[in-house]
DNA sequence: CGTGCCTTTGAAGCCTATCAACGGTCGTGG
DNA sequence: CCACGACCGTTGATAGGCTTCAAAGGCACG
């Protein structure tokens, strides 16, 4: 259980990373199956985890690091991004928690993660993680499983971005987030992320964002509870929006 | 060797399919290691493979059919896309020879695999191909590798889609290509794709993509000898163009 | 209680989609 | 071999959507 290198960073200083070993995945990504190929491939690997806390704004990797580790979400949220010569981000993928990133086939980092919130991860040496699934054909399996799922879960966002305008990504994102989040007590959505984030992730800006929630809002689609909290009152407009071409 | 089902159809009349092994992987996509991943399991794949000739504007398989099948491209191109309902397509994936694709870990498919060119792809059992690599766990790392690979690959279409603007995203494309495509005897680029192919892979219409092929010959950093072959005269202003956002 | 950051709203401008037309090329059939 | 037709590629004009620039209110945090 040892500190991780946790570098660079954007917004504020960094105090010391938290360390306490999480619990188990908190739900599993809806497998179908007997047993959900998430909880195999945690189980396998929770031996070899070592757990550490980013502070929000700080990066879990940069890009064109060594890819030493594989990493699994506990809490908070995190952020697959890229970074464009003039400062421009672009996110590639959201992380939520019991989720696994930086999966990488490569040597070295194709992009960054950040945390968005304050985070806490657990990393797995990737040449003793390789090892174990080596030696498990049914931990193969349902790796495999994960990352061609995650691969689906990608050409959806290519599939996204490709033919919507602002409006259909975000009653897409919307959706997307009623699915993988865990909804509070009065079932509206709690988002892990700010409009800036959702702004990078669907390839528009905050202003933009903004003026889509507002009308979603307007047409009785969803509703705003607070400032991070989502109510998705008509599922069937939300899904109604997203078909809306640019 | 048995017939495929391809189903479904845009352009024109299907005309019998062709039958016959094709020969071993004409390249490596650079793995750099030893012995590349897309070689390893072509190896292992090649006894349970059957060959089958695609017209052009056929479906490989159409989204929501059952995964039954792992594909290898052996000549001609294929394109993994979607389709909106008001007929819009968009292509999450380019697919060349040499590629595999339709590596799906759901029962059913996500999207589609259309051929854009006369094409001859090879189709794998998708029990038998997994139950090989179950057995071999260096299969299995290969297949990891490659399934990894895609997902990178895809990210990357996310990062560009999500903040270039036309002439970067056509910039991106074609340095891509240059990249993954065989060059012809005059080093120029023979594009397996219409202009049309090319829009729906990069979120833009025919018209913008022809707009910003032009300016980027008007710049001298491409020639276009042919209807088909892009010669990329100076890479460095490719390069150059790729960050330009919208 | 003060200070940032986040969010929302407004106005102007650029970029891209759309509609339209034309020339060129390829494939087909006479 | 030639002629025709369909498709592909290019270029122009217009409209619409999104980004950008700008400013103000609100909530959270110190």
């Amino acid at each position: 259980m040892q500190q991780l290198p946790a570098r660079g960073a954007r917004r504020g200083p960094a105090p010391p990373a938290r360390h306490h070993v999480p619990r188990p995945a908190p739900h599993d990504a809806g497998g179908g199956g007997a047993m959900p190929a998430h909880a195999i491939v945690l189980d396998a690997l929770r031996p070899i985890g070592t757990a550490a806390g980013i502070r929000r704004g700080r990066l879990v990797f940069a890009e064109g690091e060594p890819a030493a580790h594989w990493y699994w979400l506990a809490s908070g949220a995190v952020q697959v991004c890229g970074f464009a010569e003039d400062g421009k981000r672009h996110v590639a993928e959201l992380v939520l928690p019991g989720d696994l990133f930086g999966l990488e086939a490569c040597a070295r980092r194709g992009a960054a993660a950040e945390a968005v919130r304050d985070a806490v991860v657990v990393a797995y040496p990737r040449a003793r993680a390789e090892a174990l699934v080596d030696a498990d054909p049914r931990l193969a399996r349902a790796f495999r499983e994960i990352a061609c799922g995650r691969l689906h879960r990608a050409q959806a966002c290519l599939l996204r971005l490709g033919r919507a305008g602002a409006l259909g990504r975000v009653a897409s994102f919307l959706l997307e987030m009623g699915e993988r989040c865990r909804r509070g007590a009065d079932g509206a959505v709690d988002l892990p992320v700010t409009r800036d984030d959702i702004a990078d992730y669907l390839g528009l800006t905050s202003e933009t964002v903004s003026r889509a929630l507002t009308e979603l809002r307007r047409r009785g689609a969803i509703a705003l509870p607070a400032r991070r909290s989502i109510h998705l009152a008509d599922p069937a407009a939300l899904a109604l929006a997203k078909e809306a071409g640019r």
